[in-house]
DNA sequence: ATTCTTGCAAAGCATTTGCACCCTG
DNA sequence: CAGGGTGCAAATGCTTTGCAAGAAT
């Protein structure tokens, strides 16, 4: 039941219920936002041309911009100056190597948890927290790769 | 002795000790950089022309680069799509208010030492931490503005 | 049928680059 | 005076926009 399925009907559905128009060209953007791992816009043009190749680059921004308003998906701030997009929107941190410009997701409730607790404990005055994210800067040790 | 010192000679012996020439763009540059809160090259043209107004923009990224591969600076990595930079490089943590888009620095050595010891117990396989980054997104409550 | 979506071509804009002159050390 | 720094102008490259034709509901 908390299957994280990319199968075309969830996919579907998933442009459908933020209330977009399901369209061959979103159903392939969706699937290698789903693929990749934090890809940039320009890695999804590519991408995306293999299996539908007639689309054009200005509508893979038109969808991205649709995508990120709707929130169906996110934008992800790290280094380098494109843009990269996260399908994934459940509350997860990052890892970054920034050698390779590779970025993991980390899932870690029992880290959110604590560091949760310690602002409520310590809260910061003046500011009102809403999210906390760590970004884990370091390298990968080559083995584990997807 | 451990003053953060804006001074002249301050400025002019990071620079020198960074390797590079001291010019009166630079010096207007970094101090600039030290009376702003991670501002923009946008920002920063504007500013420092108002002291120095014959400076090309072309100079002003010249310098920032410099500065940023000297570890002189650092770079921001957040919302929006343009690039920020840092005069402090001491380790430190960001309160971002995405509304605003306002960024402050926000110190914090026991919640840095806490997640440290956190991932010490439970390191990361296949992963090699050298760096912690927490990014606080939240609102302001308009009162302690700079 | 109507509204949303696509895609082309062109514009926008932050940043980079080539190159000649100038200044710091 | 040698090497690095500056600045102009032009280029680059990611992203946005205007708009007309096409597709989805």
């Amino acid at each position: 039941m908390i299957e994280e399925s990319t199968g075309l009907e969830t996919i579907e559905r998933r442009i459908r219920e933020a209330g977009l128009k399901v369209t061959p060209q979103r159903i392939n953007v969706l699937q290698m936002l789903l693929a990749g791992s934090h890809p940039t816009a320009e890695y999804l043009i590519e991408k995306v041309r293999e299996k539908y190749s007639s689309i054009s680059s200005s509508t893979i921004y038109h969808i991205l911009d649709a995508f990120v308003e709707k929130g169906v998906i996110g934008k992800v701030y790290t280094h380098g100056d494109v843009m990269r997009y996260d399908a994934i929107l459940e509350n997860h941190h990052h890892l970054h190597d920034i050698k390779s410009d590779r970025i993991e997701d980390y899932f870690d409730e029992q880290l959110f948890q604590q560091i949760k607790k310690y602002f409520e404990d310590n809260p910061i005055s003046g500011f009102e927290l809403t999210d906390i994210k760590v970004k884990l800067r370091g390298k990968f040790s080559n083995n584990n790769s997807k």
